[in-house]
DNA sequence: ACGGCCTGTGCAAGCGCTATCATCGGGCAA
DNA sequence: TTGCCCGATGATAGCGCTTGCACAGGCCGT
């Protein structure tokens, strides 16, 4: 732990412990096996010796390569999102990445700064759970991070797409509910396109499968807990209460089945519920919520990989990667 | 939007652009107000032509400020920290800092890896929701990174803290279910040594005040939804039911309910239940949730100045600032 | 024995900024 | 008018790293 002089030891210092040159440091650090192995002790005693903590912001200017992604997402609060980004954060970090948070969710003109600040920092990746709009991604293209939009498949992604089609989901739903004899479904969607590519799927399949009419409700964007008690409400006021009611998340389903029971209401008997996202709390509540599973984990691996290609110069195989969905049958529908 | 050739736009561009020099324009980006209007305005429909991105990664390391600041929180599922992250975020981004996020809860070793990827990136501050051991608290002394611990006040923080005192919130709890004329309290905590804290100051104060036996469980680490049904089915297994269960967060406690009324229990009336953190749940499931509220815009509040002050190479205050707490008596207690 | 090659290393030129210092005109008090 | 100071700007030296190029030496095939 010598101290040099007052400040941080630099590749130089340990450059000068090990008895090499600081070329020989800085490969060994960012590519181990191309020195001789000899030579890597004497470099690892030398930063071990020094306390020598790497300038990520020197390297990066020098090989404009961040190793840092940005990550957007609306909220952090009981979000839809967070498995995911969790996983995401953890492969990313195993893999030498580190991950900036951007919170697009509070306010308008947030998510220019937030993609502002992102390229600014000239971050190897832009990964969002949600589109850009024109001007912004053209920005982005004119820049070399690599873009990723997860959670869903546009037509024609501006980068790379990971995620499942929100049409497909929507369907398999709509069988679903059929096949379990429901007859009146209510369905309540955030105000987003995501939630409206499900809904509209669900009415077609419905309507295609010769099912009846179907009503509708919309929340705020993010779709929480606390607005099962306002939906609920307005489900109450109908004239035929619905039978089973599709929602868009799972804590928006919890927060219903709490209002249901609350009421006198049994759940799935007198009203059944069906949430979205396989949040943890899907199958620890009671009843369990019936849900459609999105591998978050298997999202973050694809990331990690995309990233890394690009990272590497390598064209990326594909534009878009279908991780699909996965409905879980429980107890409250 | 010149493309002058391949690359980004640099300074030099926009100076070329401007008819000034490369020193100026970084002046008007940094601090507008140095330099004259009229050679400002040009600056700015120069960057406006150019399309010009500062690069903060060569920024930083010519000013050795990175404007970055990383925050270390154990998961992002159902945290308690959430809210205060989240306000953290958006009051960071509004000053010109970007957080990176670093996830400390999954596996040992963590900690020392996220802490030295923040000291790579040179951020600013670190601010973290636990203590760091001995040999990372050196470490981090040693740059020039501040280091925040939020949500508690230990003794003799290293760097500053920025939270509440968890002896007197367990006190306070203590005194508020005596006053409430609960007589069999059973304390539910999170394996830390906050929870832990507030538990033997709960304790403590209870014996003080003349009260029976009090009893205990443990759960892991993050105090989750999902522990309500093992802690419930505990509880049940006692000979003698508790007549309040405190609980070591809001989710934990809406857990507990949840299995309570599933057991065909009432909260209140049979069994009371007391949260922690003032979660938004808290507020919106039935019933409403007693709990302890912590400013988390307060404390961001906080973080947000003392970093500013840290920047502007000022000394610290003070090595502790407490927020405070306020229990907030709601329906389930 | 010799040229070609491959491996391991050093040299030095940047990467795009910031910050120190110097310079250059006024405006203004004496 | 003279000298001084101050506000505005330019020139320049790094910040700490990466990387292309050069080069030294050992190994191989012929």
């Amino acid at each position: 732990m010598s101290e040099n002089n007052g400040r941080n030891p630099t590749l130089d210092d340990v450059a000068l412990h090990a008895g090499v040159s600081a070329a020989t440091v800085s490969r060994y650090i960012n590519n181990p096996k191309v020195v001789a192995a000899a030579t890597g002790e004497r470099i690892r005693a030398a930063i071990a010796a020094t306390g020598y903590i790497p300038n990520l912001l020197a390297g990066g200017l020098a090989s404009s390569k961040s190793k840092m992604v940005a990550v957007l997402i609306p909220h952090l609060t009981d979000s839809i999102f967070n498995d995911t980004i969790e996983s995401m954060t953890g492969e990313l970090a195993a893999a030498g990445f580190n991950v900036m948070l951007g919170l697009t969710g509070t306010g308008i003109g947030r998510t220019e700064d937030v993609v502002r600040a992102a390229l600014s920092r000239r971050v190897d990746a832009i990964i969002s759970t949600g589109p850009l709009d024109a001007e912004l991604a053209d920005l982005v293209r004119r820049g070399p991070a690599l873009f990723i939009q997860i959670w869903e498949l546009p037509e024609d992604p501006p980068g790379l797409a990971i995620g499942f089609s929100h049409n497909a989901a929507g369907r398999d739903v709509a069988r679903f509910v059929l096949s379990r004899g429901y007859r009146r479904p209510h369905l309540v969607t955030a105000n987003g396109t995501r939630a409206a590519m499900r809904r509209d799927a669900f009415k077609a399949e419905w309507q295609a499968q010769g099912g009846g009419a179907v009503t509708e409700a919309q929340v705020d964007i993010p779709s929480r807990f606390g607005h099962g008690r306002r939906v609920f409400a307005d489900i109450r006021r109908m004239e035929l209460l619905p039978d089973v009611v599709v929602c868009g998340s799972d804590y928006l389903a919890q927060g219903l089945i709490v209002e249901a029971q609350a009421a006198g209401l049994r759940v799935p008997d007198d009203i059944a519920v069906i949430g979205f996202g396989n949040s943890s709390v899907a199958g620890e509540m009671r009843p369990t919520i019936t849900t459609v599973e999105i591998d978050g984990a298997r999202i973050a691996r694809e990331v990690l990989a995309a990233i890394r290609a690009h990272s590497a110069g390598e064209e990326l195989p594909q534009r878009s990667v279908d991780v699909g969905f996965r409905l879980i049958a429980r107890e409250s529908a």
